[in-house]
Parts: C-alpha cells; sequence; structure tokens
DNA sequence: GAGTGGTCTAGACCACCAC
DNA sequence: TGGTGGTCTAGACCACTCA
C-alpha cells in the first residue's frame, strides 16, 4: 500500500502513463512532469470514457467502489478524481443515488452559461425566436475561432431571445457542419428546451467550458431593427467560444444584449 | 474514530456547533441543517481565525499536523477543511513550505479581480492616474450598496487607468469612512502596487470576493472627456461590489472601459 | 535531514435514497 | 435492507523546500 505502483492493470486494456520519473526524458531536460498522480491517471481514464460517449449524459457512471475494482485502486483515490470532475462540472454527485454525467438539462441549473439577468432581480425567463439557419462555407475568421480550415462547411443560426415581447438578445451562432448533421431549421423550431441540451441529445457534443470576451459596441441598422432600438444605442457584445472534451471549440457565438433592463452578471473570486 | 464525537474541545475555548441532530429544533420544522460536518466545524474556526486577524496576508498558518493536535482531530479532516479555503481562494497551499494567508500582492494574480485583457494578447500593464479623493456623506444608492446608513461618511475615489498614455478605464469607488481612516489622495498617490493590497496591508480590509453587473452605457460629457473618447461612445459600465468576510460589503466600484481594444474576458464553465 | 504539503490505502461509520 | 456517496481516522510513503 501506499507505493504508485506501476500499473499492473490486467483489467482495462488502456494503458497509463508511467507514475515515476522517466530517467531517459527528465535527462533531456524536458520541462514534462516527471511524476503524475495515481488519482490523476484515474480521471485520464474516466475523462476518456466520458469522451468515448460509454456513459451518457444524465445517466450514472458506475460506482465507486466498482471502479475502484475496476482500476485495482482504493476508494479514496476514485473518490479524489470524481471530486475533481464534480469541482469541474462533468459530473454531478448525489448522495444516496449515485455520480451522474453532467447534463444541459434542467437540474437547476436552466441557464448554465447565459450569465444574463433582469434587473428587477430573479432568474431570467426567455423565449427563443429563430430568424435564420442555414449551412455555408466558413469565412476565416468563424473557422479560425473553431479551428477549421478556411471555407469549411458550417451551421450558421441567428435568433432572437425575447423577455416578453421585449427582445433582449441578439445570437449569431456557428457550428462546424461536420459534426452537426442535419441540423436545420425544422429541427431547431421544434425543440424545446435549452440548445446545448439538443446539441448533447442529438449530436452528442457536449459543452464544457466557454470563454466569453465582452466589449460595449454601437447597435447597427439591422441589428437595431431586430433588437428594437434606436441605431446607434449602446449594446454589450459578447463573444463566445465553447468548447467540448479536449478543449476543442464546437461553437462560435456572437451575442448582442440590450442591457436597459438586464445585466451580465459576474461572480469574482 | 469514526464518531462524530460533541467536540471535547478542551484545548480552544471556541465553541463549535453541535456536530449531531438538535432534537428540539429538528422537531420545530426548522429548516435548519442538523449535521454539521467536523471539517466544516475546523473551517468555521479557521474562518474566524482568519477574520480575526490571527494570521495575517502572506503569512504561513500553522501546520496541518499542529491544526489537527490543536482541535484534535486527525490531520485528513483539517486537510479537507484547508482544501476547501483553497478552492475559495482564502489561502494558498505550497508543497514544502506551508499555507499562507492569501493577499493581493502580487504572487502571480496581480489582477486578480480586473477582467480587462488587450486585443492583442497578454496581459494588461495598466499606469494609475488619482483624479480625485473625498471625503462625503454617502447618497442612498452608495449606502444601501454597502449596507450603511444613508449619510453615512464614505470615501470617494475617482481614478484613470492607463494603457500608455490612452485612458482606458474610468473607475469610481466609495469605502466606508469608518474603516478606511486616514484614507486621502496622498496616501494613494503615494502608493505603489495593487490598491487591494494597500487596503489590508494599512486597514486590515481584505477582498475575498466581488459580484459584478455589465452594461453597455454612452459615454457622457465629463466621462467622454477624461477617457478622451467623443460623446456617446458605447462604454462598458462595470458596477462592482467586493466582500469582505461574512459577506459584508466594503466597495463599491463603477467603472466605465473603453473597449476598442481591450475587452472583458470571462470564463464559463 | 527535518518539516511541510500531497498521495494512497484500509477500514469504520454516517446520511441519504430506493426498494 | 442494501447500496450510494460522505465523513473520519491512522498510518505509510512521496515530493518539495530549506537550512
Amino acid at each position: 500500500m501506499g507505493d504508485n505502483r506501476p500499473m499492473v492493470d490486467t483489467a482495462t486494456p488502456t494503458p497509463r502513463t508511467a507514475p515515476v520519473a522517466v530517467p531517459a526524458e527528465a535527462a533531456m531536460g524536458g520541462p514534462l512532469p516527471t511524476y503524475v498522480p495515481l488519482y490523476q491517471q484515474i480521471k485520464s481514464l474516466l475523462l476518456r470514457s466520458l469522451q468515448l460517449g460509454e456513459w451518457q449524459p444524465g445517466q450514472p457512471i458506475p460506482s465507486e467502489m466498482e471502479l475502484a475494482a475496476r482500476y485495482k485502486v482504493s476508494q479514496g483515490t476514485v473518490r479524489k478524481a470524481i471530486d475533481e470532475m464534480a469541482a469541474e462540472n462533468l459530473v454531478v454527485r448525489r448522495q444516496g443515488k449515485g455520480t451522474f454525467v453532467a447534463t444541459h438539462a434542467e437540474e437547476g441549473t436552466r441557464y448554465r452559461f447565459l450569465r444574463l439577468a433582469p434587473d428587477a432581480g430573479g432568474a431570467a425567463q426567455l423565449r427563443r425566436r429563430l430568424l435564420d439557419c442555414r449551412r455555408m462555407r466558413s469565412t476565416e475568421d468563424v473557422a479560425a475561432a473553431l479551428q477549421l480550415p478556411a471555407g469549411e462547411p458550417v451551421v450558421e443560426v441567428r435568433r432572437l431571445l425575447l423577455d416578453g415581447d421585449r427582445p433582449v438578445v441578439l445570437d449569431d451562432l456557428w457550428l462546424p457542419g461536420a459534426a452537426f448533421k442535419g441540423l436545420d431549421a425544422a429541427k431547431l423550431e421544434q425543440w424545446r428546451g435549452p440548445l446545448y441540451r439538443l446539441f448533447e441529445a442529438e449530436y452528442s457534443v457536449r459543452m464544457i467550458r466557454a470563454e466569453e470576451q465582452i466589449r460595449a459596441v454601437a447597435a447597427g441598422a439591422e441589428e437595431a431593427a431586430l433588437l428594437q432600438v434606436p441605431p446607434g444605442t449602446p449594446l454589450l457584445s459578447v463573444e463566445r467560444r465553447s468548447f467540448t472534451y479536449g478543449d476543442r471549440p464546437v461553437e462560435l457565438r456572437r451575442g448582442l444584449y440590450h442591457t436597459a433592463a438586464h445585466h451580465y452578471r459576474n461572480e469574482l473570486s
């Protein structure tokens, strides 16, 4: 016990990274990690299972005891691996029931990635209105953001979010065409629930994490008309890149938020 | 072992919360927690020591072994308490050296709360220019934000942040006068380093966490002049409330960010 | 080499949930 | 009643830092 042993691992065909120093490489002076904790190796294995779709969103993963047995480690080691994944919102623990693959379905966090809140307080309750959905060849900037070759097919979507009958958000978004075969206006129109839930349910694309860049811009003529504001109105420009496993970007989104009665909320720590 | 025992606790005069169900209260149907894990109790004690200034920012707290002995629990329990505090950025662990009270001094996180980044990439390197610093009676909105009685004395500060010679941020901030006795323009002018470092070093006010509300607004005449932009230019309005221990608000800050060559970056997960 | 945090184990018991 | 995650312990060993 307590020996970070070299992973006999007859149970799983998946090779683990060497748990101790790699003399040859270490001697080469590379800044590569010379030691990977066991629980990190377990975490990598779990991540791979997630990525390969071995466990589906909303479904339970095997119990800690079962995983400990599978990987021939103690329950505490599995626990620490899962702890980190829970902290990263990849997985949700529920005492007495099990550990579940995170999903963009309701489960309390309806708008996990939408930081818009009404000034009045409470949570945003927004309606969607699809304006456009087309397949096209990506422009250079979109391709770059999605790490695709320029001209690669993408799906372009334009939509409005409304609070009551007042437009609040104008969203343009781009998705890699290859990963979203069959996505069209009809699909989007008929779908009830969070968009990211549709993506994970129908296209096996799970949004794990996103980066946003926020600016203040003046409304152009077309945008102003759609948001029903005078041209030149200051709007929040929110450019989001969403990533799936392995930090692969799978969505580019450009939102214009009308912040007269709403605001973007953020928590710093 | 393994018994969440009622805290004999002859070593510390600090009472701990009851570790097991409180039958009387539980019967009253209150939604109060009927059980508080031991490590949470330890965490509360550690938080209180932090709040009381027993350990100063940048200084080490006692070792895990020492704390375990002090509180008569196992090292693992102390570890879990500290783990949570480290996750909340209250404390920083350094292997081989110890655990240190978090500080707003350099230590890698120069601008912990400033999310502005140059579009060109890299980190913002901004100069400060103090415009004004005065003591006054708080207006109603400021008092409300700081949870003070209206008319209570506050310190009002106005300053610019510049990237090179280009103004990028116009900040107005308000602090409770009582907590910041002696803070004046001279103090601010002479101070080198992060503002929050000054607050914790000279006034024992430690900013732990902050909430921001972000909007797009049009520059007014005065603001436009200060930021050297045409009036009406869209600006990011960032209203921040900073909190210290116990979620007590101790700063209100209203920033106007010129986002022509910079952006507000955010990470969602 | 001594002291710190970091990892790993094994085992016990607790709180919660479903059957 | 049995299974799940959650807590707590005790002890061993490892990685890192510094004198």
